[in-house]
DNA sequence: AGCCTTTGACCAGCG
DNA sequence: TCGCTGGTCAAAGGC
């Protein structure tokens, strides 16, 4: 591995978005009251000051995203692209149509967002306070909420926080002002199709959550578990690494372990063990391994941590597939939680089919 | 024993 | 054609 000098580590390539001071995203998750997680939508308004001139509302964001070609490109207001297609492919990205496995599907996080213990992504996810548990468009609470919070996190990185006075009044944000907003529609969210499939977002979420816990305590991970990609509900094996030009970081290169699976991942990870990008390539041709059967270091499979979380984990079987383009949530640097990335873009028309379309998601963390 | 990671070498695509 | 680069192979060793 090169050495690597840590001049050289801010992004020097992609968008960036730098976000003013703010406190603590932990605030984010001490509004609601006593004992009971915030909502989804609590936390993703949560993102959102009042009275910011040039913050747009989340109906503003939110309509923005689902607007875009691809829901994924969060970023349909003019922001900095902060999503786009690695290798312009295609896809069955259906959601509620054809929600299997992802073709290529890159995660990335950030310090930005951090998940309370107690409360997990799939936790947010499954919040009854977001979306309902399918909606009839076919496309879950999960996969929208994939979109919005990412597309808050990018509203996030144009305003100034306010939430430190936010959070202390301990009133959390009206969920009914985000569903009530008739810009807010679950319909053009469906319409879209652009969202990695509930389980591949829970997998993204969960990873990032993973990252976010490492923020605040970082632990070295087991040392035949160093370099294990975040669990995702299915087994993998390194069989490269590499240091690619352009990268900050070595990319490992990770195949799925199940039989004649083409599913193949990429990973680059930070010198202090940190994922800083994940890329999905190809569709998993079977079901993810019981929990039983998976690496004996995925003891907390898909990132369920929260032993509340247990049932939505179970739900992870139904491989996700991401056939929409879909790259780069930056959300923050990893030396600072003030600051936050997003790139989103599409550089192709989301209507062409193509297998080898791969998804990064970068910095994306909860 | 089986599966994993590590790592240098090799291969293919592209300008 | 050549060099660069990303991706993959496969031997070696570890757990």
């Amino acid at each position: 591995m090169a050495k690597k000098d840590d001049s050289a580590r801010a992004p020097l390539q992609r968008p960036t978005i730098t976000l003013p001071p703010r406190p603590s995203m932990e605030a984010f998750f001490t509004g609601g009251p006593t004992g009971v997680s915030p909502g989804p939508m609590t936390l993703v308004s949560s993102f959102f000051s009042d009275g910011t001139v040039d913050s747009p509302s989340f109906s503003q964001l939110l309509a923005g995203a689902m607007g875009s070609p691809m829901a994924m490109g969060f970023l349909g207001t003019g922001s900095t692209p902060n999503y786009y297609a690695k290798d312009g492919g295609a896809s069955e990205m259906e959601f509620g149509l054809k929600q299997t496995k992802p073709v290529n599907l890159v995660v990335a996080r950030s310090p930005l967002f951090s998940v309370p213990s107690g409360l997990s992504p799939s936790g947010l996810l499954n919040s009854p306070g977001f979306f309902p548990p399918q909606s009839p468009f076919g496309m879950s609470h999960q996969q929208a909420l994939a979109q919005v919070t990412a597309q808050a996190a990018l509203a996030h990185s144009h305003m100034h926080m306010q939430q430190a006075e936010y959070q202390h009044s301990s009133v959390p944000p009206p969920l009914e002002s985000l569903t009530r907003d008739p810009s807010f529609t679950l319909d053009e969210a469906s319409q879209q199709s652009i969202l990695p499939s509930t389980s591949d977002m829970k997998s993204l979420i969960a990873e990032s959550t993973e990252v976010s816990h490492s923020d605040r305590k970082y632990q070295p991970p087991p040392s035949h578990a160093s370099d294990k990609p975040a669990d995702d509900g299915y087994n993998w094996r390194k069989y490269g690494q590499k240091l690619v030009k352009g990268s900050e970081y070595p990319r490992s290169y990770y195949k799925c372990t199940h039989l004649n699976c083409p599913v193949k991942k990429k990973i680059e990870r930070s010198p202090d063990g940190q994922i800083t990008e994940i890329i999905y390539k190809g569709q998993h041709n079977h079901e993810p391994p019981p929990a039983n059967k998976r690496a004996r270091d995925n003891s907390e499979p898909t990132g369920c941590t929260n032993s509340s979380m247990k049932p939505e984990c179970g739900s992870q079987n139904q491989a996700g597939i991401l056939n929409k383009s879909s790259e780069n949530v930056q959300l923050g640097s990893s030396d600072s939680e003030e600051q936050a990335d997003t790139e989103i873009a599409d550089d192709k028309d989301e209507d062409e089919p193509n297998p080898k379309r791969q998804y990064v998601w970068k910095n994306f963390i909860f």
